[in-house]
DNA sequence: ATATTAGTTGAGCAATTATTCAACTTTAAT
DNA sequence: ATTAAAGTTGAATAATTGCTCAACTAATAT
């Protein structure tokens, strides 16, 4: 009898764990979502762009303006943001202003400046 | 005169909302930092092995298994984990067991979750 | 009508990243 | 002592990503 049931170039040191935790997980595609959420602002332009929405809705030049960043770069990372539903934008004459479509965002800046501070804390 | 005291290839449309989200901006390397963070939480893999040491202590070769992988893909991933401060380990024999080192992780996931039922019940 | 400005978009390039592979260390078992 | 297993590590490769550039659309101003 095979020592391991799963795929892997490894064996199983402790079955309980195993197939407790196997069972616990969640689907694959839920996974893949939250990766694709984190990712999406673990990136150091797009966590400025929505620090700064945070406080106020804002037009592409003015981005840009802020982050000393072309107005390409700012449109082509606000498309990104809008496609996972991050923010959201309205047209008014040229200009097309862009605002938080999330409410999470806020805490998701707040536990990471958290998770920053546990670990200055920890090496000081 | 120009117009526009910020380097950018394009015109400040408010100069007021600039100057003032201008101020209010973080340093750059705390952006970074946070950006860091979730740079090494947004990706399957590694969001998966956090979940599940959120679940359990657990060695290499039992979190290999859970997500039939082979053990020095998870390895390299955990030693990401363990450089930014995520997860920590302990040896004991020939195991190597890891934990969670950050006691926000459990709120990134569920904040993961809840950004994703809102955008699903949005659509629906 | 023409020129200008705000913004978008696709291609291209350089940099980063995830996994595999092979070699290695360390601990335990025979 | 030898062998095997757990885990680490560096190099290599393929895929992804962030920014620039140039061309474009749409709206405004002259």
């Amino acid at each position: 009898m095979s020592k391991n049931e799963y795929i892997c170039d490894c064996n199983v040191i402790h079955k309980d764990v195993v197939d407790k935790i196997s069972k616990e997980m969640l689907n694959n595609s839920l996974f893949s979502k939250i990766a694709d959420f984190y990712k999406i602002i673990g990136a150091t332009t797009r966590i400025k762009i929505l620090y700064a929405l945070d406080k106020n809705e804002m037009c592409v030049c003015d981005i840009a303006n802020v982050l000393s960043m072309s107005k390409s770069s700012i449109s082509h990372q606000l498309s990104a943001l809008r496609k996972n539903g991050i923010v959201k934008c309205r047209k008014d004459g040229k200009e097309v202003y862009y605002t938080l479509d999330d409410e999470h965002i806020k805490k998701v800046i707040e536990l990471g400046i958290e998770h920053i501070e546990h670990k200055e804390k920890e090496i000081g």
